[in-house]
DNA sequence: CGTCCACGTCTAC
DNA sequence: TAGACCTGGACGG
């Protein structure tokens, strides 16, 4: 499932199925799993979730006793519980009965209801991983979707930082700095902008605002508020026609979750709604390279552009 | 049968 | 900056 857009829609797949559910007992692992332990058990609880860039939060908030004044029993948790999950290259959520259960369900709540309904952590990979009582990973950087402002903040007041040395293809997929963006919305995003994915960060974001001025239909700024010119009218225009590429870091990924559905996830039904969305990532006709971390980058090369690198062409078959 | 590839981190040399 | 960590689908012989 997993880049920002997907950890999300599961944030809200979990809420919608799980509301207005009690679940009871304690939370089970799966015997293969290497992740921790989750030493929660309660005779009835909720739970709801939340979505930050790549993560998501799991709430596991036990209910008020009928009878407040009786104990809590030993053993039984009497707070709340987070559970921060990162969900690797496979990672989703699932509701299910307990007699359907997914293959490689790795952490499973059990419903208080008979028969049982069962909410699981589903990972094939187990690349994943959860942390009990855990927060927001620290030095991950704000969520791309729903903390917009802090992004473009973070990202404008750092760009002396050395991870803008990079390739702007390879600076996006630093989560200190955009948190959400993975390898499709990479593709995605530098494909909107035609940006040539191995140009200098610094030199693709140098001159951006750490506001954005096209949102909220604010004006656009004065024309020559601005001294230091020329080469920067170019990048001006684009920013008033779509947005610059900060921008499209907000809009590209929530467009992805404006579509519902389940996003990226090839094995699943609903995939050729995704599919038909992507204009460049694996997209016939665009072209293939491996960045300098062996992750495929794919992009466009467009007319009059020097081919700067040894490239070969990857054409799918389209299924419809 | 085999080899390659996949939505992402991690840690170890 | 390689690998390690995993399963499984696509495709080649």
């Amino acid at each position: 499932m997993p880049e920002g857009p997907e950890l999300h829609l599961a944030s809200l797949y979990v809420n919608k199925m799980c509301e207005g559910v009690v679940f009871t007992g304690s939370v089970q692992k799966s015997e293969v799993s290497k992740s921790p332990d989750v030493p929660f058990t309660s005779d009835a609880y909720r739970i709801t979730a939340a979505s930050r860039g790549k993560e998501v939060k799991l709430t596991l908030t036990p209910m008020k006793s009928d009878e407040p004044k009786k104990r809590v029993k030993a053993g039984q948790a009497d707070q709340p519980m987070d559970i921060v999950f990162r969900f690797g290259m496979s990672g989703f959520f699932r509701f299910t009965s307990e007699d359907q259960l997914p293959k490689h369900s790795h952490l499973r709540f059990y419903t208080k209801e008979k028969p049982c309904r069962v909410l699981s952590f589903v990972d094939v990979r187990r690349f994943g991983s959860w942390q009990p009582n855990g927060a927001w990973q620290p030095g991950r950087g704000p969520c791309i979707m729903f903390e917009y402002k802090s992004f473009r903040e973070n990202v404008v007041s750092n760009l002396s930082n050395h991870a803008f040395d990079r390739p702007i293809c390879e600076a996006l997929l630093n989560q200190k700095y955009f948190n959400g963006i993975g390898n499709y919305l990479r593709a995605e995003i530098l494909f909107r902008l035609d940006i040539p994915p191995f140009v200098s960060a610094r030199s693709v974001l140098e001159g951006l605002d750490s506001d954005d001025f096209c949102e909220n239909e604010k004006p656009v700024k004065q024309e020559n508020a601005d001294k230091k010119k020329s080469g920067r009218a170019k990048q001006k225009k684009v920013k008033e026609e779509s947005g610059d590429l900060l921008r499209l870091c907000h809009t590209v990924p929530l467009e992805v979750v404006n579509q519902g559905g389940k996003g990226y996830d090839p094995e699943k039904q609903d995939y050729s709604d995704f599919e038909a969305w992507l204009q460049c990532y694996y997209v016939e006709g665009m072209k293939s390279i491996r960045d300098h971390n062996g992750r495929t980058m794919w992009f466009k090369v467009s007319p009059g552009q020097p081919i700067l690198y040894d490239m070969q062409s990857h054409p799918r078959q389209k299924t419809e």
